[in-house]
DNA sequence: TCGGCGCGTTAACCTGGGTTAAAAATGACA
DNA sequence: TGTCATTTTTAACCCAGGTTAACGCGCCGA
């Protein structure tokens, strides 16, 4: 939960979950979906006296497995072959969330959902459009009249 | 330039750099803005034949340091301290790429002007209000009117 | 079987930011 | 000092998305 002080590191072996921000006023905003072979840690917990920033939040059954941050860090300081699988991980990290910020800065609403319609049509079935909105950073209401919009385009 | 194949770090040891999307339509927007201490390298041209997907450009005169990234990462692969130390500075840049995603999907372009006259106060008399606001993700037009209703409400 | 509840849709109205264009303000330089 | 380019502001109009609320649907549990 946010606000916990858990540094510790998941690795997702099955399931669905979601990584959400929880709002002064309420709001709810998916920062991610987490599927098998991802792998979520929160990054200001991982400092000392960090607090999580976000939730964490199963949408179906997982199975996750837990590495104590503090542990990994220790490890690798000693271990070469672990360094360098670790900067793997957060190279691929980065990666990641360098397309998120480009999708959020440049695109539009609509724009964003084509693309995950595209590059994630699975997540989208699995997943209720509630949610979907919600990781597109607008309401569920927006998402409706934006496949309104697509569907009677294509019409 | 956008689409080089330019696999480089660039090691920033003084002046002020923007890095920046150029848009299909023409639009730009700014993705971060690079000073001294700081480190950038595509992590698209990264990969083998990846191509980098912003632009770089000085806003007063710089001073780089250029690496090689293939060079990097080969050396890192026998030397556990460096090794460490490129963990530690994605471990940074994950983090501020993690706190730019929190801004774009949770705050309004208002309170995320806010934010950056708050948290980077010198930033915002280097840079132009032009510049300001194709980073915050917004045009000059709205960011004028966004200064004008703060300075409004604080009379 | 019925009632509740979460989800998705629709509609009406509001607002923030985009667009365009035209002033002002600022600054560089001759 | 005047000229030119750039930046910033202002105004008018438009549109995407937010807000609120109503409605239909499917699901589950009593």
């Amino acid at each position: 939960m946010q606000g916990d002080e858990d540094a510790g590191i998941y690795w997702i072996r099955s399931g669905l979950l979601k990584a959400s921000y929880l709002n002064a006023d309420g709001r709810e905003t998916i920062k991610s979906f987490l599927q098998a072979g991802d792998v979520i840690g929160s990054l200001a917990a991982a400092e000392e006296g960090g607090h999580c920033s976000y939730d964490l939040i199963c949408l179906e059954a997982s199975d996750l497995i837990r590495l104590e941050f503090a542990i990994l860090r220790e490890k690798a300081q000693e271990d070469l072959v672990l360094s360098n699988q670790v900067t793997d991980l957060l190279l691929a990290f980065a990666r990641k969330k360098e397309r998120r910020e480009y999708e959020l800065l440049c695109l539009s609403a609509e724009e964003r959902y084509r693309l995950l319609q595209d590059t994630m049509p699975e997540l989208a079935r699995q997943v209720t459009q509630n949610d979907i909105a919600r990781y597109l950073g607008i309401t569920p209401v927006a998402l409706s009249r934006i496949r309104g919009r697509i569907a009677g385009n294509r019409l």
